[in-house]
DNA sequence: GCAATTGGCGCAAACGTTTCCAGTAGGTGG
DNA sequence: CCACCTACTGGAAACGTTTGCGCCAATTGC
């Protein structure tokens, strides 16, 4: 191949690898001059300079790994996209990972663990399962990391920098939105163990029910992913029999669509036979046609900010505080939600 | 910090470096016993090699670069998602970039240039853009690379690997059953200059029409990208007046979503006042309320192929042949298109 | 019993940068 | 005129690996 190299430059230029290299680098040390002509070089030879050799020398690799958790969630996707775009802006470029789906055979240790190999400067780790969170907190002094999206109850102390919407507040907003359509009686979809977030959302929903004095049935997900079928299966075994609850709520927007979906089958009408609400507003929910009411999470806030804050912390080398951000989210009325039918 | 390096190994368990090195590369030119201990002094230890100076010495760096053109079509976010899956397969990571929106600013180039800098052994451009394929063809000789979802018109004789759906094929499968249908005098929506993608499907869409002697209104997209926003304006337009047409194929279902939406505002029926068609069937497409027919591009073969391709280009060494390789689209009856309306 | 082969390992030179330290030339103050 | 500073530049040692080549001992072939 024999790409060409600094060591060229300099000899093309008549000065030393050391002065090229802060021409470079702008480095103030260096005469306009000298710097033009080496830069000229560099032009009119194409150089282009070896980035893995400079992160080895210089041990900052300007990266960011990132993990996602492989579920059909396109949340996860979108998520990665936007912050992409907040580490390009802060100079920072993007290496993409994925978990394994099953529980059995979590990766993400093995992932955290190569992307240290690979020198990134930070962690992200879009994830809310109390596992992936611990991982990241053990490996806390190895390398700055954030996770995005889901934060681990404030009381446990775990040692883990967090950015994202208050899930508790949320899903209170929702049983509170609910309560003053009317309804009283009202399904909450999707409790699920072994992932804060969810934990946090069903605390919520359940505290701002009780104290308006509302009934609430709760109906676990079976599996750790919450996906439209799941939804469906888990909305079709529902509605089949005579329900009293007047609104179904669920955890995640994707399971909402599974309702909707079976809904359908079974030529329910909502709202006008029950109302649904979901939480995450992923952009299936603002769909012509779907118009999912939903609690919304700030995509790109939830990204802009986690970004941020692993700069911040990459910038000032470690220390030993943590910050834990929480947004406010936001509830966004669309077409599902009614008052409650009238009593036959 | 003080990282622990393959020195440490090696004076810890008495071996010199090549050695430790040839273990942990499993080089069958060490006596078993020797790579047992070297590997337990690293396991003991915790060492985690660093990937950066492997990748520097080896010339080799396991990463593919993957540069997505940045428009709110989530076809692209899945895909960098089948990508990754692929490519941990094979053994590679994934560097995710994004393009620019606008046109004037293309930084594709820019893109390219950095992935080549950052060492990566490959890369993958989902891209239609006529502009981007050309530039591909250019850094040909310094790269692997393979295009994807797109390919270049045959006959232009581009230097370029891709793997892509038969547009031209899909296009003329929906014209073919629109026709079936009984459909004759359509909408083609969309149409839109500097993609080879939708050149080809226009292409095939007309060719089809013309041999079934159907009559189609070509309507062209003013902007670079796909978005349901513009699908909407684009339709509100066409639908306010009169229509001959009995039925609007779209060049992207992102598109068509936005028509949806156009027709849900003036209350019109899909299919009930006219059928509606998209391409790419996109996870949107499938949702409940949704349904649209559509033709199916196969992400998950557009990106096993893709990586596949690029793997075994790198893996030979750079040769001066080409391939382009179609799959054949395939088309997806949902619920938005029926025969027209009777004649009023 | 000796030359030739082979298996196992180490030395040291890469890979392409950054960066510490030292050096040189010219200017300035006394 | 000398000491000292300032503004640049260069030499060379890192950074943590891989890898071509050579060495030694043990085995093999005859």
């Amino acid at each position: 191949m024999g790409r060409i190299t600094i060591r060229d430059i300099a000899r093309l230029s008549g000065v030393s690898v050391t002065t090229v290299s802060r021409a470079l680098n702008d480095d103030p040390e260096i005469r306009a001059e000298t710097r033009e002509r080496v830069l000229r070089v560099c032009r009119e030879t194409g150089y282009r300079a070896n980035l893995l050799a400079r992160s080895l020398s210089s041990s900052r690799s300007h990266v960011l790994g990132v993990i996602l958790p492989d579920i059909s969630n396109p949340f996860y996707a979108v998520l990665s996209l936007h912050i992409e775009s907040c580490a390009k802006a802060r100079g920072y470029q993007i290496m993409l990972c994925r978990g394994h789906p099953d529980d059995r055979n979590d990766n993400t240790e093995e992932l955290i663990s190569y992307l240290i190999g690979q020198q990134v400067d930070g962690i992200l780790l879009p994830n809310s399962s109390s596992r992936a969170t611990a991982l990241l907190a053990r490996y806390d002094r190895a390398i700055p990391s954030v996770l995005i999206g889901s934060a681990p109850p404030e009381d446990l102390g775990i040692r883990v920098n967090s950015v994202s919407n208050d899930n508790y507040m949320g899903a209170q907003m929702a049983a509170e939105y609910l309560h003053r359509l009317g309804h009283r009686d009202v399904v909450y979809l999707g409790a699920r163990p072994g992932s804060y977030t969810h934990a946090l959302r069903h605390a919520g929903f359940l505290a701002a029910a009780k104290r308006l004095r509302m009934r609430v049935e709760s109906i676990p997900s079976p599996l750790h992913a919450s996906t439209i079928a799941q939804g469906r299966t888990m909305a079709a075994a529902l509605l089949r029999r005579p329900m009293t609850q007047t609104a179904i709520f669920c955890a995640a927007d994707m399971l909402a669509l599974g309702v909707m979906e079976a809904a359908d089958e079974l030529g329910l009408d909502i709202p006008g036979d029950f109302s649904l609400m979901g939480y995450d507003n992923i952009d299936y929910s603002a769909l012509p046609k779907i118009r999912l009411t939903t609690v919304a999470q700030p995509f790109a806030d939830l990204a802009r900010e986690g970004v941020e804050m692993l700069v911040a912390q990459i910038k000032r080398g470690e220390s030993g505080t943590y910050v834990r951000r929480l947004i406010t989210p936001t509830l966004v009325e669309r077409a599902t939600c009614a008052p409650p039918p009238a009593r036959d």
